[in-house]
DNA sequence: TAAATAGTGTCTGTTAGACACTATTTT
DNA sequence: AAAATAGTGTCTAACAGACACTATTTA
């Protein structure tokens, strides 16, 4: 039997979904509809049923907020977060996903949110702001350097320190294995995946040594024979991912830009 | 409020405590004294106090089973584990550990452990042994190829599992922070750094070599100016760990040998 | 034709791996 | 001196970054 001074806490799963939009790195919110935090934007997610494992519980969550299939993009464990000030209704364990999706249709509300929507993670709600003035979508300019996530953001919980994790974890994990791919569709281009790991780490990449790169990476790329048709352009060969899980050698990040 | 419909969970930290000493990559076990698994050999832990976050929990464990200070070593989040039929007793949640260590003296006995020692994370107790055969210490040969984490073993609950993550991750995370510092007493030779990759990787590494790249690469390693007294050969500068947090570029972990 | 994007080749500097060689100790 | 371990230098192959150049499309 368990000891009896233990006191067991609430379990739930929250979700980071980044996807790449307007080239722009954006995350899914949902706006609160019941308290705490009612009306502040949140990161998606909800408790653990009695019956699931927590994978199960982050996949369904994903399918119920994005209608995001299970084999589509790239889904994983980021950490666990039970602080015991993180929620004003006593000590709750949160274990957050990161999740990465290719560019999707307008996200579906959930059960317990009022809206959601895509932010740019440059760009993150105040305290304070309704967070509407952008209207449905993301705003196409970012303030930022292109790589900082907002510190003092109006988001509920702690949910801005894991979504400060979760994009890290991103920006580090498209360096040694090919998971960017996950935020193409099936068939994409070179110039699509360089695009992902421009935006992701907020620098320029060399089109031609990155080609290169790419494609001399054994298991990163499969062509598929079949080419895009472009408007002013040669065309581009369309790929798949490869079945290599970690890319040797690892894609190299450059140096922050000064801009 | 919550909805009531939410069952909480039972909330623990357990501890994988990696060491290296004679040779081998070591982890510490205990062997349970209460059931379930009463009699098996487990990862230490416990579970988390009301008033405490999962960080303190992760501390006091390590502590009180091994008596390690904060400072010492190397303790970071694993991964968190909570699948259904992980504990007869009903679901508990799990957010395990990662700590490395130097080589250090006998663990101390915990709380609810009858009895506790190192093992050969290559000869992890299979079920149906009762594990004494070692003695109290570690048998010099490891069966294995220097790699492996044993697959069926007798360990509880599912800690094998949990094992084999924080090895992995070790094993992993050495390649590009400084962390295989954490196994070396606070000041070492540059050859007691390389045996502890040779072991964590279980390959062999070129003694030159591998001096070039750690005094090269920035904020690695300190000289303190000192050096060893060995018998039979040029005594050996001593260093202490530099401030990097990132090694750049990172250290090469060469193929598995073939043997 | 020009403009635009895709893709290849070439040069150079850095670094990893192999290994000859020197340096400093104990026996 | 011999043995042992520490540490440096040198050569070569692989690879990243810079960038000239060719290829294939639309307007």
């Amino acid at each position: 039997m368990l000891p009896a001074e233990i006191v067991p806490v609430p379990l739930a799963v929250d979700l980071v979904v980044l996807t790449v939009r307007d080239d722009t790195l954006c995350v899914l919110l949902v706006r609160r509809g019941i308290e705490p935090f009612a009306g502040r934007w949140a990161l998606p997610g909800g408790f653990v049923r009695p019956d699931e494992d927590l994978d199960a519980a982050a996949v369904r969550e994903l399918r119920e907020e994005t209608g995001l299939a299970r084999s589509t993009g790239h889904l994983e464990q980021l950490a666990t977060y039970a602080d015991l000030d993180r929620d004003p209704r006593g000590r709750v364990a949160t274990v957050a996903y990161l999740a990465l999706a290719p560019d999707l249709p307008v996200p579906v509300a959930g059960t317990d949110a009022a809206a959601s929507r895509w932010w740019a993670v440059t760009d993150i709600p105040r305290a304070g702001s309704d967070g509407d003035s952008g209207a449905n979508g993301t705003d196409g300019g970012t303030g930022g350097d292109g790589r900082a996530v907002g510190g003092m953001t109006g988001l509920a919980f702690d949910h801005a320190r894991i979504l400060a994790d979760g994009v890290e974890r991103a920006r580090s994990k498209i360096e040694y294995s090919p998971v960017a791919t996950a935020f193409c569709p099936p068939e994409f281009t070179v110039a699509q995946l360089r695009r992902i790991y421009e935006i992701v780490w907020g620098t320029r990449l060399d089109p031609r040594n990155f080609h290169r790169k790419v494609t001399r990476t054994a298991g990163f790329l499969v062509p598929t024979g079949r080419t895009t048709t472009r408007d002013g352009g040669r065309p581009a060969e369309l790929f798949t991912r490869g079945d290599a899980r970690l890319l040797h050698p690892a894609m190299l990040r450059p140096e922050p830009e000064d801009r």
